[in-house]
RNA sequence: GCCGCUGUGGUGGAAUGGUAGACACUAGGGACUUAAAAUCCCUUGGACAUUAGUCCGUGCUGGUUCGAGUCCAGCCAGCGGCACCA
């Protein structure tokens, strides 16, 4: 009677010995060849680990293992981003304080993740809401302080009336609560920020030397925005005020006929104070600020404005000064001057009747007629025409930037600058569940930062953690005696978290540190270890994760805690499963629940299918019967492994092997392993016609390994391997063993297929061409032609040309 | 609107410019079985022909090439990101 495959059984078995082993763990100092293979790590929200979840963390899992295998000192951590809305939801909903709930969710989630069967070293795990944890997040932003990268600003939030909170832009749905469904609008508060800003140059400088996608860093470059323009001086008439503009297109800066500026400016009110239509105007920017807040603005449609009844003097002569609707605040000055030659200040004229002034034409004089006649608006064309300033006239829009520039800069009406479209970070949230942020104010209201001496800040835990409108922790007495018997009478405490993608801004350091060290993370073991080698994680993070830990990092190297400026030196994002073609998702009832499949079929299996499903860049589309293509093939190789009567290797078994080393080493490299694991099924496919030799089986096994580490220790054991399979080295091929003796060529006439040969694989060109002819079919389309060409590839094919 | 990616059988997907559809799933047929499951064997892009073979076929239209899923140009469709940035 032959043994079963039994997986819950063989699986069990060999997660108890990796663990008793310590096979997993990592000494830094040790370690000859680091290699650092982090993927972002989950926050725990109370459900149990999806599909998404065992896809973006066991793929990883059999990628550090086959780098392990290769030789490397592979560290592959995980832990738990568990601040956050997630977990706090959780919690509100539960009724349980997050801290104990977060608690619970991680230990099952630790459990999951040992099933899943992971090399994970769990004495390096790491958990954001634990104060060995934040201690370090409020030690950044002490940092950030010092060095002048941290400051406050009043901000508009975006407020739930209905919910009594702040809620982050991912939470609002057109408009309205993703929650209650409340009209969201935009309340002022007072924020903390990080000049992210400052860095905006490097960010994009940096992007070069990465091995990241490409459309990653496209993106990146695009939220970063660089724009290169010119900085025009104003100043109000009748009044003392001055101010600047931005305009990236100084080429038509003659054709400025008017100016506008953005509701929200600061100096607005002070402008309109005594004007006629002061009230017209004030009530304008309270119905636009409210527009604006359902975030339903269309610019086409909601372009509108007012007069302000001001006019500022420029060189074109006083241009009249409209508040107006698409004047961004928080771009270039929050002013724009505006002309005939762009599309929306075109469209603003049109509709307000505001004089224009034409200085570009196309070379058509027809068309040239209608543009001077307003007809429509003629913009940024290399080939238009300047008519002005007089020292242009006649040269083209396209040539002309660079020159314009230098005139507008002797002329003193302006100056070159840089603009970039990146925000600075506003990282203060109105939540409990976060790192508090570690600032005390005095009677004055002047904010101080807490001496390092009393971090971990700690969490007050005498409030109610549901949400009420300013941060819960306001409500705590706690912290309010805390802070005036450490700084005195009429001091009182920020009540304000940090938004939770600071904590993942520096985690990458952490994981290398232990807790009780005096520093963020030892300096020898960073220098050895970072960067990380292997960033894997979901394309989402592009633009905020991804952008915060790069700023992060740069910070912390120039004030020298670090030695990189740069945390991932190689970023690879897995794909997506779906289900019936839709991503996953309760209301379209489509989930997939591991657990019934990893009971059913083991979870070496569930990680073969997911794996097959396609390249690991692009997800695959969830099937329930697919799995058994991988479960058959598991069965197969156990039983094939477990009753062999081990033989001779063939010629075409050792053919075979060699191909499949290649193959799999290939594959694995570039974490394509569905083409990988064909090419075991092929191998394996193979046995049934040639048998197996040990000295294949065991190579069979070794490559198996990352694919099924649980199925492939077992086997290993069976065929009385030492020490585990994962501890063993990568096979290598025979790139001459990869050539078989015997080769099939192809034979083509006009390009199209028409018979093929066999023949000895060190065919002489002559003697292919010549056996090529003879060929049965062949003979039919090249008889009674002249054939005027001959090609050979060595190997494959013959191509005849008649 | 701008930027990027992707289009291959009934399905997931393979193919350094060189035999399109590897490897699987599904479906159909058969073997074993009292039966089912499991397992094994055969067929499985379409049409004609059923021995040989021929024609068509990788979103569409062209181009380069002896030869194009692959390279180039233009279009169409889907997905993702950004979106009043002066």
């Amino acid at each position: 009677m032959q043994p079963e495959f039994n997986p819950s059984e063989i699986e069990a078995k060999w997660q108890k010995k990796w663990e008793e082993k310590k096979v997993y763990e990592m000494d830094f100092k040790k370690a000859k060849d680091p290699y650092y293979c982090l993927v972002m790590f989950p926050y725990p929200s109370g459900a149990r680990l999806h599909v998404g979840h065992w896809y973006m963390y066991s793929v990883p899992d059999s990628f550090s293992r086959f780098q392990k295998m290769r030789g490397k000192d592979v560290f592959h951590p995980m832990g738990f981003d568990a601040f956050g809305l997630p977990a706090e939801n959780f919690a509100i909903s539960t009724g349980t304080p997050p801290a104990e709930s977060t608690e619970g969710n991680v230990g099952v989630m630790i459990e999951q993740f040992k099933r899943m069967g992971c090399m994970y070293d769990w004495s390096k795990t790491l958990n954001t809401s634990k104060p060995d944890y934040y201690k370090w997040t409020q030690w950044l932003f002490l940092k950030m302080f010092e060095k002048d990268l941290a400051y406050r600003k009043d901000a508009n939030v975006n407020w739930c009336s209905g919910c009594k909170t702040v809620l982050a832009n991912e939470q609002v749905w057109e408009g309205k609560c993703e929650r209650c469904d409340t009209d969201i609008i935009l309340k002022p508060m007072t924020q903390w920020y990080w000049k992210t800003k400052e860095y905006a140059q490097k960010l994009l400088d940096n992007l070069e030397e990465l091995d990241w996608p490409e459309k990653t860093k496209i993106m990146q470059k695009n939220w970063i925005g660089r724009s290169e323009g010119m900085n025009f001086k104003f100043k109000v008439k009748d009044s003392d005020v001055e101010f600047e503009v931005y305009d990236s297109v100084p080429q038509t800066f003659r054709a400025q006929t008017f100016a506008v500026i953005a509701p929200e400016h600061p100096l607005l009110t002070e402008l309109i104070k005594g004007q006629e239509n002061e009230q017209e105007v004030l009530d304008f920017i309270e119905r636009v600020k409210k527009k604006k807040a359902t975030k339903k603005y269309n610019f086409e449609e909601d372009l509108e404005g007012v007069f302000t009844g001001r006019y500022v003097e420029f060189v074109t002569g006083d241009l009249p000064l409209w508040v107006a609707s698409f004047a961004v605040m928080d771009y270039g000055t929050g002013i724009v001057n505006c002309s005939v030659h762009d599309e929306r200040d075109f469209a603003f004229a049109k509709k307000y009747d505001i004089p224009l002034h034409v200085v570009m034409v196309p070379e058509d004089e027809k068309e040239a007629k209608k543009v001077k006649n307003l007809e429509y608006c003629f913009t940024k064309d290399p080939d238009g025409i300047m008519l002005e300033p007089e020292e242009f006239k006649g040269r083209r829009w396209g040539e002309v930037r660079g020159d314009i520039i230098k005139y507008i800069e002797k002329e003193g009406i302006g100056y070159p600058v840089v603009q970039y479209r990146l925000r600075d970070w506003t990282i203060s949230r109105q939540r409990y569940w976060g790192s508090l942020i570690p600032i005390v104010y005095d009677p004055d209201g002047k904010a101080h930062p807490v001496p390092e001496e009393h971090l971990p800040w700690k969490i007050p835990i005498d409030v109610e953690f549901k949400p009420t409108g300013t941060s819960p922790i306001a409500e705590s007495k706690e912290l309010k005696k805390r802070v005036e018997k450490i700084f005195g009478k009429g001091w009182t405490p920020e009540v304000d978290t940090m938004d939770t993608f600071v904590c993942s801004s520096f985690y990458q350091f952490r994981f290398l540190a232990e807790n009780g060290q005096k520093e963020l993370v030892p300096k020898t073991v960073e220098k050895k270890w970072m960067p990380v080698d292997m960033y894997i994680g979901g394309p989402e993070h592009a633009c905020m994760h991804l952008i915060y830990a790069r700023f992060v990092t740069m910070a912390l190297k120039d004030m020298g805690h670090v030695s990189v400026d740069e945390p991932f030196q190689k970023l690879f994002h897995q794909g997506l499963i779906t289900h019936k073609g839709a991503k996953m998702s309760k209301s379209k009832d489509n989930v997939v629940s591991p657990d019934d499949f990893v009971e059913k079929y083991g979870s070496d299996v569930f990680r073969l299918y997911m794996m097959f499903m396609g390249p690991f860049a692009d997800g695959g589309d969830w099937n329930d019967t697919g799995i058994k293509g991988p479960d058959r093939f598991a069965k197969k190789a156990y039983k094939k492994i477990i009753q062999s009567k081990f033989g001779e290797q063939s010629k075409a078994l050792t053919v075979g092997l060699n191909r499949t080393i290649k193959k799999c080493t290939e594959e694995m490299e570039a974490l394509r392993f569905n083409t990988a694991i064909s090419s075991l099924m092929e191998f394996l496919n193979l046995t049934e016609k040639e048998g197996i030799d040990k000295d294949s089986a065991e190579t069979f096994v070794k490559l198996l390994a990352p694919l099924a580490p649980h199925l492939a220790e077992e086997l290993w054991e069976n065929l009385g391997g030492k020490g585990f399979v994962v501890e063993q080295e990568w096979p290598k091929f025979d790139p001459k063993l990869i050539q078989s003796d015997m080769v099939t060529i192809a034979v083509q006439v006009n390009g199209k297929l028409r018979g093929d040969f066999e023949a000895g694989s060190g065919i002489l060109e002559k003697d292919a061409i010549s056996q090529a002819k003879a060929v049965e079919n062949v003979k039919r389309f090249i008889e009674g032609n002249k054939i005027k060409k001959e090609i050979y590839v060595e190997g494959k094919l013959v191509s005849f040309v008649v």
